[in-house]
DNA sequence: CGCTGCCAAAAGGCGCAAAT
DNA sequence: ATTTGCGCCTTTTGGCAGCG
């Protein structure tokens, strides 16, 4: 079961086998063989990738990346003239049903996995072109809502957007590039509004949190801390002592 | 001048491996 | 399954230069 926080392109998933799950907006989401979803960029999300029964998990990814989208719509117009509110107010994510379209794509870019050399240039060309057209035969709003969108983050609420995502594990340069920032007027906005460095904070915040967990709803610590934003079981033990002088198996 | 990005040294948080 | 030890590397800190 492995866990990741943050996709920085947007990126297409087709889920062959296994269950595909996405914890995002406190709810969560599972998918299984066949279907696929169509992230945004830059989305704080939880991502399991779990086996089904004896099938192990396994999926594809494509990515678009910036400068392919910007050549994409320059030759291709969007669905319609987003305004920047209009692609904010969207939807961040877009799942897709089992479809033959994404079956005889996904099946013709598989096999590209056992050539041992780079694949040509124009040949990467080629199925992103084609991922394009499938994505926009089967929902041309939905993904161009999603995929012409280049705006940057902008500079926003640091406060709030750090109380909702601190316990998504990404480093500091990342947390300040989605509030609109450099890493440095990052920490400083971040003094500003909490009066402590992010490690500090974060590192208290997150240990509150397993606090409440372990106590309220008698989670094992085993559970808890990666769901708060701990990477590895022996920094959150050690932490935990430091912070409240006791194990944290001892509640 | 205030705001911002960049840099180097220092500190201590972090994650791996080993121990319990 | 959880904790401890330890070395690496992210983060902190503070100074400096560029820009409006």
């Amino acid at each position: 079961m492995a866990s990741e926080y943050l996709v920085p392109e947007h990126a297409l998933t087709y889920v062959i086998s296994g269950e595909f799950g996405i914890n995002k907006f406190g709810k969560k989401y599972t998918y299984g063989a066949g279907e696929s979803v169509l992230f945004k960029r830059n989305e704080l999300a939880r991502f399991t990738k779990d086996p089904l029964g004896e099938t192990p998990f396994s999926c594809v990814t494509i990515f678009f990346m910036q400068p392919f989208l910007q050549k994409y719509y320059t030759t291709n117009a969007p669905a319609q003239a987003f305004l920047k509110e209009e692609h904010e107010s969207y939807l961040k994510m877009i799942p897709f049903c089992t479809d033959p379209l994404f079956e005889s794509l996904f099946n013709s870019v598989l096999p590209y996995y056992k050539y041992s050399n780079p694949l040509p240039q124009e040949l990467i060309s080629m199925k992103l072109m084609e991922a394009m057209t499938i994505l926009r035969t089967i929902n041309k709003k939905g993904t161009d809502s999603i995929l012409s969108d280049f705006a940057e983050p902008g500079k926003i609420d640091l406060g709030d957007f750090m109380e909702k995502n601190f316990t998504y594990n990404v480093n500091l340069e990342r947390f300040g590039y989605l509030t609109g920032r450099s890493l440095a007027t990052f920490k400083r906005d971040f003094q500003k509004t909490f009066n402590t460095t992010p490690q500090k904070w974060l590192l208290q915040k997150r240990l509150e949190q397993a606090h409440f967990l372990l106590t309220t709803n008698k989670k094992k610590p085993s559970e808890v801390y990666l769901e708060v934003g701990f990477e590895n079981l022996s920094h959150f033990s050690a932490s935990f002592k430091q912070m409240f002088g006791y194990n944290a198996s001892s509640l």
